[in-house]
DNA sequence: AGCACGCCGACT
DNA sequence: GTCGGCGTGCTC
């Protein structure tokens, strides 16, 4: 053992074992300046890696002669403050994972792989010339290159590449603009000074915090608005809004409270919700620096934003999942929008709900946090029954726009040209010829999900999984949606050698085609992940949609959310009775929220929409309450069958996953775990493990997936079992080949 | 998880 | 003779 007077450093060390290492402190450095959470180089074993300071303590129970020195300091002050460290403490025990590798998530890229945390230079475009009428018709071909010196002139001493790259504008655009000698750059160094919520600077200013005039609220908006600033400190808002209610509107006057009062604003927003539009309209309303992190920016965009919010530089973050680690010394108020939405739960590695940590940093900032949606989660429902939310809800569409009509079209032994039932084809051609916009939503890419031999019936399968090979025209190949395996497309079966092969299904590539076949007159515009695959293919299309022609748009759950389209005033739903029997809990949850986002698409402008779901099951109790409009008796129901099964929100859940080249390693070590628990605890009733059971899809990229369920009615007894048998696993030794997971509060079953 | 060490089979 | 397959053990 060490003497007590020795300065020992727990570091916490990027590696998947769930324990910290001691280390003496660097030669050289100054014992006094060494805080928790800062980075540190450290000798791991025979490699060097990047640890950061837990705790500093004066004895290890280390063995003296293991203790090495750490090999240096980052630098002089920590960069990761108390608050994130202990959400990060939190996170990892609450999701059994290592606490090394939990900080290192928490941090951005640059900073993991050891760069300094210091702010750079930014790149600033300003504009060289005056904008007037001859140079907008100069540029009349050019639309986009017009669109990019708008905006640059909007400010004069400058506005950032990054800033211009999440309006839509590439860089190819800017450097064309520079060859014509309209626009000019130059670097500048950042020196994150904090923001100022009361600066004058602009004479021009609606007021020194806005730059736009805040929209009048409706009486419902106003409510919602007095429940969230009612006090500064931490109670959890659910902001229950029908789309187009005018949620964003709230957030943007509560962010405005919140600013005014010096304080920052963290907004999360699903992965595909941080479109230009939306940045665009924070940029627009507030003088304060707007900052996002999103997968769009490269890792040094993403230090620079970081490293804004960590100063206090940017007075508004927002952000996608991993932005609730951000730290952010004054903040204020977090809003997480779409709460519902899947993508807040990280599906590997560290497995968060960013929904919930924000809520458990909320209450660690002590300030208010809403959680807006249109389809509230059953979670976020239950807390707000129990009291512990308050529940604001916003009935009425703003500006007056009618909520849409669901109509549920019976489609059983009705003839289908291509899959689509004739009334909703004339009633797509009614409506494109009064001018408006159709969007017709199909839930599978490809052209068509299978192939089929008309002669002995086998179909196309992937070598590698568990799946069917769905058929693609453009380029004609077969892919395998699950491992992206793919293939020519066979010219004969494998089986018999016929050559009969059928397309069978319907995907997007094939309505396209139809679509195309059948409207003529009208273009077919695509938007799924083949389609934009291309950099800049979304931003094309989405340009096109909002000049408001009639057209067709026919896409997957890409076009579900977030997306603003005024013109469309007519939604089909073509293949909706696959979600209403899933074998995944929550498959009935996710069906039902995702068309009435679907259907909140439609009719957002001055006329009203109007919803048609195909469907071979019109009598389903589910689409009759969700035709009604009725979200609150649907979510209801779901949750009596929740209540009755003790699943969440009643109860709640763990699942162990395992992988392995064989079928057999992975069940032997679940039933091993089965058997733990039930010797162990046996006795406790409010625990119940359920299988091992093969995964959904037992085979999926070569390796045989299986999983066992533990439900619990107590949270504490869970995790009680939950770390018990974590322990039991780090200690065994596994077959070469075998990986096992946990999920905490598993968002789906696969 | 990585990474080193170490022990066996098949090659220039 | 050695190159490299992967089993085993360790990381303060």
């Amino acid at each position: 053992m060490s003497s007590s007077n020795d300065i020992i450093l727990s570091i916490a060390v990027p590696t998947p074992l769930r324990q910290l290492f001691d280390y003496l402190p660097p030669k050289g450095v100054d014992p006094a300046l060494l805080q928790p959470g800062m980075r540190v180089q450290v000798q791991f074993g025979p490699r060097r890696m990047l640890g950061i300071i837990e705790a500093i303590k004066d004895q290890s129970d280390c063995p003296p002669d293991k203790l090495r020195h750490a090999s240096g300091i980052l630098e002089n002050s920590p960069v990761l403050p108390e608050n994130i460290m202990s959400l990060c403490r939190w996170a990892a025990g609450y999701y059994h994972y290592s606490l090394g590798e939990t900080l290192s998530l928490a941090l951005p890229q640059a900073l993991r792989q050891g760069k300094p945390a210091s702010a750079g230079t930014i790149t600033l475009w300003k504009s060289t010339c005056e904008l007037n009428d001859a140079l907008r018709k100069q540029l009349k071909s050019a639309k986009r290159q017009l669109q990019a010196l708008e905006l640059i002139h909007t400010a004069p001493q400058g506005i950032s590449e990054v800033e211009l790259k999440e309006a839509g504008i590439s860089k190819t655009i800017l450097t064309n603009l520079a060859k014509k000698q309209l626009v000019s750059c130059y670097e500048l160094e950042v020196h994150n000074k904090p923001f100022d919520s009361a600066s004058d600077s602009a004479s021009d200013s609606v007021s020194p915090l806005l730059r736009q005039a805040p929209l009048t609220l409706n009486p419902e908006q106003q409510f919602a608005l007095e429940g969230i600033l009612e006090t500064p400190s931490f109670h959890p808002v659910l902001l229950e809004g029908v789309t187009g209610s005018g949620k964003t509107e709230v957030y943007l006057q509560a962010i405005a409270a919140t600013l005014k009062a010096g304080r920052q604003a963290l907004v999360l927003v699903p992965e595909i919700g941080l479109t230009p539009q939306t940045i665009e309209r924070f940029r627009k309303r507030f003088r304060v620096p707007v900052v996002c992190i999103h997968s769009g920016l490269s890792d040094g965009e993403r230090l620079q934003s970081w490293l804004a919010a960590s100063r206090t530089s940017a007075g508004i973050l927002i952000a996608t999942r991993s932005g609730v680690f951000t730290p952010m010394p004054k903040l204020g108020l977090i809003i997480i929008d779409e709460e519902h939405d899947g993508s807040y739960k990280q599906q590997d590695t560290l497995r968060y709900n960013a929904r919930d940590l924000a809520i458990y940093r909320a209450k660690m900032a002590d300030c208010p946090v809403v959680l807006g949606s249109a389809t509230p989660s059953l979670e976020s429902l239950q807390n707000a029954r129990t009291g512990r939310y308050s529940h604001l809800q916003m009935k009425s569409r703003a500006g007056g726009a009618k909520a849409p009509t669901i109509e549920l079209l019976d489609i059983r032994q009705q003839l289908l040209t291509d899959g689509f039932a004739q009334p909703i084809l004339d009633r797509m051609q009614r409506t494109l010829q009064q001018g408006h916009q159709v969007m017709v939503f199909l839930n599978r890419r490809g052209y068509a999900p299978s192939l089929i031999c008309h002669d002995c019936g086998t179909i196309s399968d992937c070598p590698h999984c568990d799946a069917h090979m769905t058929l693609h025209r453009q380029p004609p190949h077969m892919h395998c949606h699950h491992c992206d395996y793919q293939t020519a497309i066979p010219w004969a079966c494998p089986a018999c050698h016929s050559k009969k092969l059928q397309p069978a299904g319907q995907g997007t590539e094939r309505s396209e085609q139809v679509l195309s076949q059948l409207f003529p007159d009208y273009p077919v515009l695509r938007v799924d992940r083949d389609s934009t695959r291309r950099k800049d293919a979304l931003p094309a299309l989405l340009d096109q949609i909002n000049e408001g022609k009639p057209c067709i748009l026919l896409g997957t759950q890409m076009l579900a959310k977030g997306h603003h389209f005024p013109g469309v005033t007519l939604v089909a739903i073509i293949n909706a009775d696959g979600g209403l029997f899933s074998s995944d809990f929550r498959g009935l949850e996710k069906t039902g929220q995702l068309i009435m986002q679907v259907a909140g698409r439609s009719g957002r402008g001055q006329m009203p929409g109007h919803v048609i779901i195909q469907t071979h099951n019109p009598q389903h109790p589910a689409l009759q309450m969700i035709s009604m409009n009725d979200f609150t008796r649907f979510a209801n129901s779901l949750f009596s069958e929740r209540q009755h099964l003790c699943l969440p929100p009643c109860g709640y859940l763990a699942v162990f996953r395992t992988e392995s080249a064989y079928t057999q390693d992975g069940l032997a070590l679940l039933k091993q775990l089965r058997e733990r628990v039930l010797q162990h605890f046996g006795e406790m009733s409010a625990l119940t493990p359920l299988g091992p059971l093969p995964a959904i899809m037992e085979k999926r990229q070569g390796r045989f997936r299986q999983q066992l369920l533990l439900q619990s009615s107590e949270r504490p007894i869970l995790h009680r079992v939950l770390n018990d048998l974590v322990g039991y696993l780090d200690g065994l030794k596994l077959p070469r080949h075998l990986r096992w997971t946990l999920d905490v509060d598993p968002q789906e079953m696969t």
